[in-house]
DNA sequence: TCTGAAAGGCTACTGAG
DNA sequence: CTCAGTAGCCTTTCAGA
């Protein structure tokens, strides 16, 4: 299902998804039709589930970003805490996780005050307790797959 | 910097990056012309960092991810973590964050061999102490900002 | 700074080998 | 998968408000 020539088309699309058929027919040294077909069932098959632009977070009015662990207070109950959290577009991403707490999610607030109040709207909506990590610098992220 | 044209496109391109003009000038209600200028200007600006393809993990093989925290073994070096690990493209994202650790990574790999196998490579490359914790689910992640 | 129009180039797509 | 041919759309530019 990912041979060589998939795997190239994958970085390279992933590197520029605004590449047109004719350039990545060149950089991966494949005809075009041969080209836009593999894309096609990459795109079908979902291997390539979507495209995405990276702005900056600063640009945009996001400059503080954290982690939350949530765990919920009570264990009895159903946890359905990521579909209740789905709403909150601050969260960028929600995983489950091993360890103490059962979920992680990444978020993206204008500042404290409104880091403070996304917390506080967490725990009120999923009925978790939280423990919060902020990030003081993004070194990387976003990075592309290699070869 | 930031009026509600800008960000409309921003939206609109975070969400489909491949589209047209054309048709960003049709759903940003700008002329085609206008449309064009201000996309060169937040490219220019670095307001859009860059343009990804969402790649399904499982399908490029890279099926477990986990964060990893990281913490210098010896505190009076020069600390460069980031720099040093750079090279690593297992790892798709690093911040230095507030708390017990001084860097939080996020890696993907094949399996749990390859995750042993990272981690010693971290360990060693740095200098540093790890504290991992798997992903056993992850609900969404590269969310779009919204509007 | 935006609109509108015009031109040329290039793109995606298809079908045959 | 390659190679072409075609139709259509896209980017770009420029003048004007």
């Amino acid at each position: 299902m990912d041979d060589r020539v998939d795997l190239s088309i994958l970085a390279e699309v992933s590197r520029d998804p605004r590449a047109t058929l004719a350039q990545l027919s060149e950089r991966v040294g494949l005809g075009v039709s041969a080209v836009q077909a593999r894309l096609r069932r990459l795109e079908s098959e979902g291997t390539i589930a979507g495209y995405r632009a990276v702005l900056d977070p600063e640009a945009v009015g996001r400059p503080l970003s954290a982690f939350i662990e949530i765990t919920p207070l009570d264990p009895s109950q159903p946890d359905n805490a990521p579909e209740l959290l789905e709403h909150l577009s601050e969260i960028e991403a929600c995983h489950s996780i091993a360890g103490d707490a059962a979920y992680i999610l990444f978020v993206r607030v204008a500042g404290p005050r409104d880091l403070e109040a996304l917390i506080r709207e967490i725990r009120l909506s999923a009925s978790v307790s939280t423990r919060t990590t902020v990030v003081l610098q993004t070194f990387y992220e976003n990075r592309p797959i290699a070869l």
